[in-house]
DNA sequence: GAAACTTCCCTTTTT
DNA sequence: GGGAAGTTTC
């Protein structure tokens, strides 16, 4: 236990952290060390004596989950902070649902649909039910679902109100309820709950549940929550109900920094905490120690012009700061040249490495031209969000499989693979089969198993029966060997018998080539995900355990082992990060603020909010960036700077081209400018020089596959703290593990990147670690 | 039923 | 400019 804690914070961050009892609300500026207060204050909860098995701490993301944890490791001991409950809504909810569910009639290992499912079941739905998909858009319809979710509202709540079934028909959507109940319906038949469900089911069963409300209120007599101000109805009631009988419970948050209204976020979950708790403590935090006077009045300057927020007085003692230089380029991929060119200088000029500037836009769509810019540079860097790996077609593929097997009524998961590979069971097939599913009120995979009894009455012939029931009988048999097998070994036997592998390696485009890797990369981590968990005391090693992750990890969380690169990501991704240098891109009219948010005050305050969150990200220096003009769907468009940008005062700002004078719908001098600061060959090569003098370490890598976005899933406490070491292990010496104690390292086998140790343990036996994952002390 | 070809959305942000 | 869905052809 670290001595002296409470000693590394000001005044009110320890009244916040030493207020253990009761409802303490931290109203937390940018920069003012919330995680800092947070972690503290679970570190005194434990130092205190409360037993880490009572304390629930929700974060907003998995990643600042685990960084939470590490740090209370520091503090505590790994071994105190390990059966701490800390994670998102999202991630804890589901694994008390895992245990609850059967409540409601779900099974346990009900599958988790993502967007891309939910999309897919509801563009089913319209289309059965004959209606316009260009009036019922999938993807709008699932958004007022999401709403209904989001504020509790049942199918049945909802067929009782009048006002919502009004507003429905008003927008030509009169069919709302009845599609509304057909895609509730059609999810609790696949066994599968998409992300709202995670919310609405926990509150269900709290509600319904009184005992099964008691056992948990019982356990979390403590609870900690973080980016209050981002949690949704749902989610405050869940809060609610845990905390309401000991009221222990600390929330923490900013106002200033909501974000995520669009996703049902409430902004009156944090303005009313007096409300609901009259008792309740206040602690703000102001100071901010994260950047200079600069920002952090410019940043104050900006979120004055909203009028719905909280008085607050962030202020700092750090130095003044440069002033935010602003730069108008006079194309997409001018803004990023500039961009690129900055960071090239910046960092020979201030002896900065890449890792310590971000971009930030609004959409990850503005990715392309600064990656471009980028490598042409030969500027390392990463790209977070976008197309996420599992969203990938062939990673999609390979888990349907594996859903299959955990849940075989998962109707998305039986449709994406009872086709693919090619097995001659075409869409005529499969329409027969939903419509007898549908019929005989079965499972799609009940009526496939048993097809030879149902296929004369529904058409089907005697071949594409045989292939039916041989699928079945592959999935069946699978199911079998899941329970002799580890998964590891299971989804490997079946990527060879369904020929998953080798339709891939046929293919030897760049795309196939790509697709493979990913495949084989997907292998590698159900490997190092059976391994890992082997290893911790909780850890649940099952496939159900490996899907749940991956369905509720998002990119954010994925960690580079390499992580020295430029972070590109949109604003959103980057709340609650920190950066030297910041660039705010794209700062243009109908994109920041976006063509959608500017119809009202409510919507156009969050775009500001995003503004703010961008800004406060700065430690040093931050830059604006437009352009006059910007490739968008294909077609070069015009683009007038941001409203935002008007508001700053010039006192901020240093505009770098005011002089070249050029309106968006004029193209002259158009050139000079694109071209003109560009290195001559010599200089460039100069510049090299000096970056690797300066970094001898670190070289230029060009980096533009997602794929290296990818890290194994759930990588909780691995090699990063640095008491283990894969490398200079050698045979004969003796280690010590956190859970099976001491042993001697019999063999070492494999790459040295992802070398395996089969360690002979005094009190657990032989053991084949992966010294990736494993924690090992060498102790002579 | 499957491959080749064409058209249509798309871009706001994410668990 | 790109990926998914729909359409045509074998």
């Amino acid at each position: 236990m670290e001595e002296n804690y409470l000693e590394k914070l000001n005044e009110p961050q320890r009244l916040a952290v030493e207020a253990t009892e009761g409802p303490v609300m931290v109203i937390a500026g940018a920069g003012s060390g919330k995680t800092r207060v947070l972690t503290y204050r679970i570190a005194h909860l434990l130092h205190k004596g409360v037993d880490a098995f009572n304390i629930l701490s929700l974060t907003f993301t998995n990643k600042a989950a685990r960084e939470m944890k590490e740090r209370i490791g520091n503090v505590v001991g790994d071994a105190n902070a390990k059966s701490l409950w800390m994670g998102t809504f999202h991630s804890v909810f589901a694994r008390i649902l895992r245990v609850e569910a059967p409540l409601l009639g779900y099974p346990s290992d009900f599958t988790i649909y993502d967007q891309q499912d939910a999309v897919s079941v509801m563009t089913k739905i319209i289309n059965e039910m004959h209606l316009d998909k260009d009036i019922y858009k999938p993807k709008q319809v699932l958004g007022r679902i999401s709403q209904f979710k989001n504020n509790l509202i049942t199918v049945r709540a909802y067929h009782n109100n009048q006002a919502l079934i009004e507003a429905d028909n008003e927008a030509m959507k009169p069919r709302m309820g009845d599609i509304y109940r057909a895609y509730v319906d059609r999810c609790f038949k696949s066994g599968a709950m998409d992300f709202d469900d995670l919310l609405l089911r926990t509150n269900e069963i709290l509600t319904r549940f009184p005992e099964v409300l008691a056992k948990y209120q019982e356990r979390f007599k403590y609870i900690m929550v973080d980016e209050y101000q981002d949690t949704n109805h749902s989610q405050y009631l869940i809060v609610k109900a845990l905390a309401s009988r000991y009221e222990n419970l600390c929330v923490v948050g900013d106002d200033a920094q909501s974000i995520y209204a669009f996703r049902g976020a409430n902004i009156r979950n944090i303005l009313s905490f007096k409300q609901d708790y009259p008792d309740a403590k206040l602690y703000p935090l102001e100071q901010n120690y994260r950047s200079t006077q600069m920002i952090v009045e410019a940043a104050n300057h900006i979120i004055k012009h909203n009028q719905d927020q909280l008085e607050k007085n962030v202020w700092t003692a750090n130095e003044d700061g440069e002033k935010i230089a602003v730069y108008r380029g006079l194309s997409d991929a001018d803004e990023a040249r500039y961009i690129a060119t900055q960071i090239w200088e910046r960092q020979i000029s201030e002896h900065l490495q890449p890792k310590d500037f971000a971009i930030l836009y609004r959409t990850n769509a503005q990715s392309r031209a600064l990656e471009e810019a980028l490598r042409k540079r030969g500027i390392s860097y990463r790209v977070f969000g976008g197309t996420s790996f599992y969203q990938r077609k062939e990673i999609k593929d390979m888990v349907g499989y594996m859903r299959l097997l955990i849940n075989q009524n998962d109707e998305e998961a039986l449709l994406r693979t009872v086709n693919y590979p090619a097995r001659g069971i075409g869409q005529t097939t499969i329409t027969k089969l939903l419509v007898a599913a549908d019929q005989y009120n079965i499972s799609l995979f009940n009526l496939i198993e048993n097809i030879a009894m149902y296929a004369p009455n529904i058409g089907i012939n005697a071949g594409t029966s045989n292939k039916l029931n041989d699928f079945a009988l592959m999935i069946k048999r699978f199911q079998v060997m899941l329970k002799t097998h580890n998964v590891y070994e299971v989804t490997m036997e079946m990527a060879k018998t369904t020929q998953l592998l080798n339709a891939l390696k046929e293919d030897s485009t760049p795309e196939g080539v790509s697709r493979l890797e990913n495949v084989q990369e997907l292998l590698n981590s159900i490997q190092g995900y059976v391994e890992e968990q082997q290893q911790l005391d909780e850890g649940d090693s099952s496939l159900g355990g490996f899907l749940e992750n991956i369905a509720l990890a998002t990119d954010a969380d994925n960690e580079d082992e390499d992580d020295n690169k430029v972070n590109l990501m949109t604003v959103h991704l980057a709340k609650g990060l920190e950066f030297p240098v910041v660039f705010i891109a794209g700062l243009e009219e109908n994109l920041f603020p976006s063509m959608m948010s500017v119809n009202t005050r409510a919507e156009l305050e969050e775009e500001r909010r995003l503004f703010y969150v961008a800004l406060t990200r700065a430690e040093k220096v931050a830059y604006f960036t437009y352009s006059v003009s910007r490739f968008r769907w294909g077609k070069i468009i015009d683009c007038e700077p941001s409203r935002f940008l008007e508001e700053v005062d010039d006192r901020f700002l240093d505009w770098k081209n005011l002089n070249i004078n050029v309106r968006a719908s004029n193209n002259s001098g158009l050139s000079a400018d694109l071209f003109g600061d560009e290195p001559s060959p010599q200089q460039y090569q100069q510049r090299e020089k000096a970056v690797a003098r300066q970094n001898p370490n670190q070289r230029k890598v060009i980096e533009s596959q997602p794929k290296a976005n990818f890290k194994p899933v759930n990588k909780t406490s691995a090699s990063a703290n640095g008491n283990s070491n894969a490398q200079g292990l050698q045979v004969g010496q003796v280690v010590v593990h956190d859970r099976f104690g001491r042993g001697v390292v019999k063999d070492l086998q494999g790459e040295p990147s992802d070398m395996k140790a089969i360690i002979y343990f005094d009190n657990a036996g032989e053991k084949k670690l992966l010294l990736n994952f494993a924690k090992l002390k060498i102790v002579q």
